[in-house]
DNA sequence: TCACGTCAAGCAGAT
DNA sequence: ATCTGCTTGACGTGA
């Protein structure tokens, strides 16, 4: 069990998701603005490893416009020791990393120009991992998409766009639940047909679910995994946001849920990315609460 | 130096 | 029709 945040660390003074304008695009522009991010990058993950933080998202922001047609510079090249060199850090230390394409990503748009665009995107982020010369336990998320009007239809589509992907994107795609359209067991229909591990998000099933118990959820999707290739299942954590109002992300952790989030999935083992606002702060909490449990106690 | 309009991309649900 | 959330602010022009 290792545990993560997404993205930002509010306590360094430094962001690997710098970006600019389109219009303001240029090569001399995109180099120094990558260099700024792996730099960061790194700086982040050496903070992490001294606070036993072993799970980490990097940002889809890492390189800007990378799937953009305006960008013919071959970053790929020019960056290669840069990430050879994260890759490196990552390894030496056990480090378990996910990336997460945002929201435009979708695999079974009725649009084909759109899932040809999100093709791009996902063998940019595929790229990263492997220039990293990262395994296969690197993971890639997605959620299934859109509905469409027709959920039948639109999981159909996901299977068979998901078959048209190359292999460098397959092996590390894994799909989540999300909280609106597309549950654990909808997501265990495309699993059955397409074997794509299921990653869980705790949040989405607590809004989104079909009446099954967290246990019968963690017996589940665990269970779409292969521990050999796609290392332990990932899992997202949130919970819901003490303000009233419309359902969100909190603040901060809750330490007494989190404590029985921990009593209550005993029996697996897993990755745990905490989605909370406050990001590191959140995680070195959860560390010092997971401290005393043996499967924490197992990768550290 | 600061305010604030806008930023590559899509969908769904609320207003 | 328009706004908001999504993983979430921050870029950059104009004053």
């Amino acid at each position: 069990m290792k545990i993560g945040y997404p993205c930002i660390n509010w306590s360094i003074d430094c962001s690997s998701g710098r970006t600019f304008r389109l219009k303001s695009y240029s090569e001399e522009r995109l180099i120094k603005t990558v260099e700024n991010n792996l730099e960061c990058l790194l700086s982040i993950l050496k903070f992490n490893k001294e606070n036993n933080i072993l799970f980490f998202r990097i940002t889809s922001e890492l390189i800007p416009f990378a799937s953009h047609p305006v960008c013919t510079f071959n970053w790929q090249e020019y960056f290669n020791p840069r990430f050879k060199e994260i890759g490196n850090f990552i390894k030496l230390n056990n480090i378990r990393i996910s990336i997460h394409p945002d929201q435009f990503i979708l695999i079974n748009s009725k649009d084909y120009k759109v899932f040809e665009n999100s093709v791009k995107e996902l063998e940019y982020h595929a790229e990263v991992l492997t220039l990293m010369k990262l395994d296969t336990t690197a993971k890639i998320q997605l959620h299934v998409g859109g509905v469409y009007g027709d959920k039948k239809k639109s999981i159909e589509r996901f299977v068979n766009r998901y078959k048209k992907l190359g292999e460098k994107i397959k092996r590390r795609l894994v799909i989540e639940n999300d909280e609106r359209s597309y549950n654990l067991f909808d997501c265990l229909s495309i699993n059955k047909e397409t074997g794509v591990p299921i990653l869980f998000d705790v949040y989405h099933h607590y809004i989104n679910n079909s009446g099954e118990t967290l246990q019968d959820a963690f017996e589940i999707f665990s269970n779409t995994w292969k521990k050999e290739t796609d290392g332990l299942p990932m899992v997202d954590y949130s919970k819901e946001n003490e303000k009233k109002g419309k359902p969100r992300h909190a603040d901060r952790i809750d330490i007494g849920h989190f404590k029985r989030f921990l009593k209550d999935t005993k029996p697996f083992d897993f990755d745990i990315m905490l989605e909370i606002k406050d990001k590191e702060k959140s995680a070195l909490k959860a560390v010092k609460i997971a401290s005393s449990d043996s499967r924490f106690k197992r990768v550290i």
